[in-house]
DNA sequence: CTGTTGTGC
DNA sequence: GCACAACAG
């Protein structure tokens, strides 16, 4: 009998392994591959681009910029919310994987601490996520990670699930295509908006999206810039500058990329090339 | 996929 | 507060 027992053992222990890296609970080894990526990143990309790291293509901001282990945030303390987010989505985060949907959190990084979720409760709005669940599926914590009060905004659900839900899927299938795209998502945040719960969370107005995908030549940049309602229309009606955007937020986006070529892609507002 | 709400312990 | 199931676009 005594001969099974290490057999036994070794099984038990690699049954357990893979159950681990299956429910994707190695949050360690996760923390090391996407905190890398903020400050070091690649050494070439293959087709001879510069590579970018997600620090590099984070936005100008007066605002708290706090780093996850797989998306940045800058928090805006008097809306209650994200003014963007940044992260960085490859085809190998888009899986099929069916995680159960945890409860919001509030993000411990943010000093002034975030909103709390009962304040969408009964709201008649949307915990609309900035950095989507469905962006970050490689990995159930790196799944868990996007549930953070720090990265959601109140949304029409009409929207959420319509439009923007269509936005993001376009962007999951760029990053499937292009393997890689820099995304970075926010809203338009002015004064007097109309705001919900106790702790006053802002209802922003409109919503934006801008993808980056790097090659050779600069690579190619895309603008979205929606109304926050519910509309039948196609995204493509909704592309714009980033020029635009950063008139309307004050930011700079991708301020690493050399200038010449930042002033050519953030002019366009043209989704050829895509 | 994007989400909320109701029930029960 | 948390788990589970049902429901909606």
């Amino acid at each position: 009998m005594r001969k099974y027992i290490y057999p036994i053992i070794i099984l038990a222990c690699a049954a357990t392994y893979y159950f681990y890296q299956d429910n994707g609970s190695d949050a360690y080894s996760e923390e090391n591959i996407r905190l890398e990526e903020i400050t070091n990143g690649k050494e070439n990309n293959s087709d001879g681009s510069i590579p970018l790291t997600r620090k590099a293509l984070l936005p100008s901001s007066e605002n708290q910029i706090v780093h996850h282990h797989t998306y940045s945030l800058s928090y805006n303390e008097q809306h209650e919310q994200a003014e963007w987010t940044a992260h960085i989505l490859r085809a190998s985060d888009i899986t099929s994987r069916d995680y159960k949907r945890p409860y919001f959190e509030i993000d411990d990084k943010v000093k002034t601490k975030t909103a709390h979720w009962r304040n969408y409760k009964k709201s008649g709005y949307d915990r609309g996520h900035l950095v989507p669940a469905g962006d970050r599926k490689a990995t159930k914590a790196a799944y868990d990670e996007t549930f953070l009060t720090s990265n959601i905004s109140p949304q029409i659900h009409e929207f959420n699930a319509g439009i923007w839900n269509t936005l993001e899927q376009k962007t999951r299938y760029y990053a499937k295509r292009y393997d890689e795209v820099y995304v970075v998502t926010g809203s338009i945040l002015k004064k007097n908006l109309k705001t919900i719960g106790t702790e006053k969370v802002s209802v922003p107005e409109r919503f934006y999206k801008i993808i980056y995908r790097n090659d050779a030549n600069g690579g190619k940049m895309l603008a979205f810039l929606m109304p926050h309602k519910e509309t039948d229309a196609s995204i493509y009606d909704f592309i714009t500058s980033v020029d635009r955007i950063e008139e309307l937020t004050g930011t700079d986006f991708f301020a690493s990329l050399p200038d010449s070529i930042e002033d050519k892609l953030e002019a366009s507002s043209s989704s050829k090339g895509w």
